[in-house]
DNA sequence: GCAAAAACATTCCCGTGAGTATGTTTCTAC
DNA sequence: GTAGAAACATACTCACGGGAATGTTTTTGC
């Protein structure tokens, strides 16, 4: 039962155990992406790892559960990737082309894990899911909106500052998730294309979006 | 067997029949986006309809037809918004935001139907769907194709005109679609909001998205 | 008004997959 | 080196839901 496994979880557990938990993890985001939430088996995910169930259930209470791991590591990605650039002290335009470009990097970088993400979100675990587990769906929820509040606040920043304009900050943080997260819609890993090739696609998708915001 | 119900099937279907089948269509949409697409059983779309299997199983050979019809409708509704104004005789750039201010609006007042497009999509129906399945998915989504290359038609026309700057047609047709869908991800329907506060979400929305691509 | 088919309702079957129970092996602590 | 727990594998249970089979009612064509 890992569902706090957030940080450490103050247990017993070894070097090897979570290791282990990283790998279901990474395999269930594999197989949540190509089956979806429901087709993708627990026996699946096992076999993905060259395993079995009994290995799954030992580090996981249930399906639901390994779910929810993925969805905090997709959503810790995005912080992780992000959070560094809102302290840039650089005009408010130049830090959202920052933000969405490396936004549209992790998109690109960890797709099973955002595609996880938007095959369901909520409306996976209706019902079927326990108090915790839909306290636990909470909890991500708001790191999502965590999240886009921090495009919220770069937008007001520039609102204010001049250098933007944003008839609707509210509407402009929707209209760029949406535009990046639509990435992991489309976008889709062949072996020729080169790091510049995603290079080119982040900068100009964020180019576009940002471009609209721009103050004349 | 409704596989190729898109129009009239040449078929003995009453005027009741084909009423009832547009009722199971409706209702499976409200089904879907409430519970995703396995989590909602025949039998609940049955009592959605206040009856039973039986009736959704004499117009519909499977839960994936039924699915399958729900894409088609949705694919409909935004053709119809978005075709006709293709032939206005106005600049690039206004007839985008124009197309993109219809699209807007079809996400809102069709929610159901387009919500459920995005639960899955080719993800849902991957193995478990006959050959005669497979091929109307494929032909869903070539629809769907075209209905992007609506906007990348608009796009070419404004970068030629020299009234819009299109980097990459490709990728502002994506980033376009990302953003106007993603409206059915958070926009939700609530009792109290007018019919100008959609006008208003769908406008800002289109203006911003466009926005980015206007020549200086 | 009467077959016959359409439009349902009712009942049953049966595979599938989540979760459990139990066994086996490997590691760790002392 | 030897308990004991962690890290798995194996085998089983069991509910759920898709779809088929079958019955009942309503409509339609002649």
């Amino acid at each position: 039962m890992a569902l706090v496994a957030g940080e450490l979880d103050a247990r017993h557990v070894s070097r090897r155990g979570i290791e282990s938990q990283r790998k279901i993890i990474h395999a269930a985001a594999v197989c949540f992406m190509r089956h979806g939430l429901e087709k993708a088996t627990v026996d699946e995910i096992a076999q993905e790892l060259g395993s079995t169930k009994g290995r799954v259930y030992h580090h996981f209470a249930s399906k639901n559960e390994i779910y929810l791991e993925v969805y905090r590591q997709a959503m810790e990605y995005c912080f992780d990737a992000v959070l560094p650039l809102l302290d840039l002290d650089i005009p408010a335009p130049e830090k959202l082309v920052r933000m969405a470009t490396a936004h549209g990097h992790v998109m690109m970088d960890t797709l099973p894990f955002q595609r996880t993400i938007r095959l369901g979100v909520d409306v996976y675990l209706r019902g079927s899911a326990t108090e915790a587990e839909r306290k636990v769906l909470s909890g991500l929820i708001a790191m999502r909106n965590d999240y886009e509040a921090l495009y919220r606040t770069v937008l007001q920043e520039g609102q204010t500052a001049g250098t933007l304009s944003v008839p609707s900050v509210a509407l402009a943080g929707r209209m760029i998730m949406g535009a990046l997260n639509g990435l992991v819609d489309w976008y889709r890993v062949r072996p020729e294309q080169s790091r510049e090739d995603r290079d080119k696609i982040a900068e100009l998708l964020a180019e576009m979006i940002v471009g609209g915001l721009r103050a004349d």
